[in-house]
DNA sequence: ATTGACCGTCTAAAAAATATATGTATAAAA
DNA sequence: TTTTATACATATATTTTTTAGACGGTCAAT
C-alpha cells in the first residue's frame, strides 16, 4: 500500500489529497485546513509531500485561480484507496452534482439496527413487536439474529425464531421501535442455518423469445463472458432474485438457464 | 455536535469509540492502536475521554473477557455521526455478518467515472466511444457531462450529447475505457437541462384491484403517512421509476394516482 | 497602485503522542 | 499452585507533530 511511511494523521491527509485531485481535479490548502482543521503551514507540508511523490504528472498549480490542477490524464498515486466508494465520495463532496432516485420504503431506523447488531455480536436473543403484514398485529416474539443481508433494495435481518423454529427473513423496518427488545444469552448453540450456508449457483441466459441480435445486445448490457452469465449468492437470498432482476416481468430480457446449489460445508460439487 | 472541542485527531478516535460501541456493543484499546496506530498510553486515554462522557450509562469492564462492554441501553453520544452510513460500518466491521445480493452489472470502472467526474467541474467536454446496445458500435461523440444519477440499480450520467443537441443518460459501463478521452473547454454556455431542473412529483396509491385487507397490508408496508404515497425527484429519472419500483409489474401494489411537475426556477405550482 | 487571496518557507513555541515504568486483574498454561 | 500472557490504569520524561507568526512572492480585481 502507498503512503505507508508516514504517520497516520499526515497519511489521512495525503490521501484525501489524493482524492480530491482525482475526483474534482483540483485541491488548495484550503481544502486540507477545512477537512482536517490543520494550519496554513501544516497544509503546506502536506501538499510537498504529495507533490513530490507524484511524479511526472504531478497537478500544477493555477495562480490565477489559486488552486492545484490535475493534468488530464491524472492517475491516483493510491488507486485502491482513491477508487475506494466512489459513490459516497461523489455524493458528499459533489454538492448538486449528483441525483439519486428517492427509495419507497422508509429508511431503517439505525436504532433498532444497531441493537440487532450488537445483540447479533454478543450471541444472544431479543424480544421485538414484529409487524405482521397481512393482518397488521404486532405480536412479541423472541429472535436470535445471525446475519445482515441486503437484497439490493434494502437490508434484512436474518434470525432463528423461537415461534416459528426456523431461520427467518425479517424487515428491520417492521420491527416496532417501542418494542421491550429484553435480551437474554442463549443458552443452547443455534441450529445451522442451510439456506444461508449453501450457495446457489444461477447461470442466466438472454430469453429464447429474442432475436439473435437482441441476445448479442443482451450480453453487450450485462457484460457475458461466454455464453452465460454465471451469479452466486447465499440460497437465503436466492428468493429475492427474480424480481430484483426482473426476470419475472413480460418485457424480461434473462431468464434462468440452471440453477446449482453447493454446501459450503462439502467440496463444490452441485447438489 | 458532540465532541467538538477536541481536537480533530482524538475527536476521530473518540467517534470511532462510539461506533464500536454503539454497533459491535464492545470495544478495547487494540481497536484504536490497529485503526489509528496509536500507543496504549495514547487509547487509554482515548477512553478516559469517551467514559467521563459517557455519563450513567457508559460501557463497563469486563475484567474476563478484556473488553469495555455497551449496556444493553447503550445510547451513541453522537448519534448523527455514529448512525451515518451504518451499511458501510456494518459491511466492513461486520466480517462474515453482511451477505448481499450480487449486481448483474459489472462494477462501473472508477477510472472512467473520475476522468467524467474531473470534466464536469472543469466545465469541458469530453470525446468517448459508447457502445450502442442495438447495434454494438462505438462510434465517437463529444459529451458535455453535468451531473451523476443513480436509478437506485446503477449511476448513469447526465451530459449535453453534442451529437445529438439534447442531454441524454449515459451509462458508465458503455463507455469503452480506451477512448481517446480529449478534452476541450466548453466556448459557449451549455442550454439549460429542462428535464433535470424539472421535479416530478408522483402520488402512489394501493392499486385499486387490492381488497381493502390488501390496501391495508401495502399502506402499512410502505409506511404511507396519509391514503396515499408522494415521492419526489428531478424529471430526467422519473423514466426509471416504474421500473425500479416494479409498478410495471403484473404482481404490482401500487400504481401511479397523479403526477405533477414543477419547475424548479419559478414558484411551487403544478406545470 | 492598492488590496486581497492565495502560494512557500522559516523559527520558536505549544501541543500531542510515545516510550517506559509501575501496578492491578483475570484466564490459561506449566 | 505458580507462572505466563494479556488485558487494564497511570505517571514521567522524551520525542514528534503541529502551530503561530512573520517574511516575501504571484496574480486578478477594484
Amino acid at each position: 500500500m502507498k503512503f505507508d511511511d508516514l504517520k497516520h494523521a499526515q497519511r489521512e491527509r495525503v490521501i484525501f489529497l489524493d482524492q480530491c485531485f482525482t475526483w474534482h481535479g483540483r485541491a488548495n490548502r484550503r481544502d486540507l485546513m477545512e477537512r482536517f482543521g490543520v494550519s496554513p503551514a501544516q497544509a503546506a507540508l502536506d501538499f510537498k509531500i504529495y507533490l513530490s511523490r507524484a511524479g511526472k504528472n504531478a497537478p500544477r498549480y493555477d495562480a490565477a485561480r489559486k488552486i492545484y490542477v490535475a493534468l488530464p490524464d491524472h492517475a491516483p498515486q493510491a488507486p485502491e484507496l482513491v477508487y475506494a466508494d466512489w459513490q459516497s465520495i461523489l455524493q458528499e463532496g459533489g454538492g448538486d452534482r449528483f441525483g439519486a432516485m428517492p427509495s419507497l420504503t422508509r429508511r431503517s431506523d439505525p436504532e433498532v439496527l444497531a441493537r440487532l447488531s450488537r445483540v447479533m455480536g454478543n450471541s444472544q436473543a431479543i424480544e421485538i413487536d414484529y409487524t405482521s403484514m397481512s393482518t397488521g398485529e404486532q405480536p412479541a416474539q423472541w429472535i436470535a439474529p445471525t446475519h445482515f443481508a441486503s437484497d439490493g433494495a434494502r437490508v434484512h435481518v436474518r434470525a432463528y425464531s423461537f415461534k416459528h423454529c426456523a431461520y427467518r427473513d425479517y424487515v428491520p423496518l417492521r420491527i416496532d421501535p417501542v418494542s421491550s427488545f429484553s435480551t437474554r444469552p442463549l443458552d443452547d448453540p443455534l441450529p445451522l442455518d442451510h439456506d444461508w450456508e449453501t450457495i446457489a449457483r444461477i447461470t442466466l441466459k438472454p430469453r429464447e423469445e429474442l432475436s439473435e441480435e437482441q441476445a448479442d445486445a443482451v450480453r453487450r448490457e450485462y457484460a457475458f463472458e461466454g455464453e452465460t452469465l454465471v451469479v452466486e449468492m447465499r440460497r437465503a437470498l436466492e428468493f429475492y432474485a427474480d424480481r430484483r432482476w426482473g426476470l419475472d416481468q413480460q418485457n424480461a430480457r434473462l431468464q434462468r438457464a440452471k440453477t446449482e446449489y453447493f454446501d459450503r460445508t462439502e467440496s463444490r460439487k452441485p447438489g
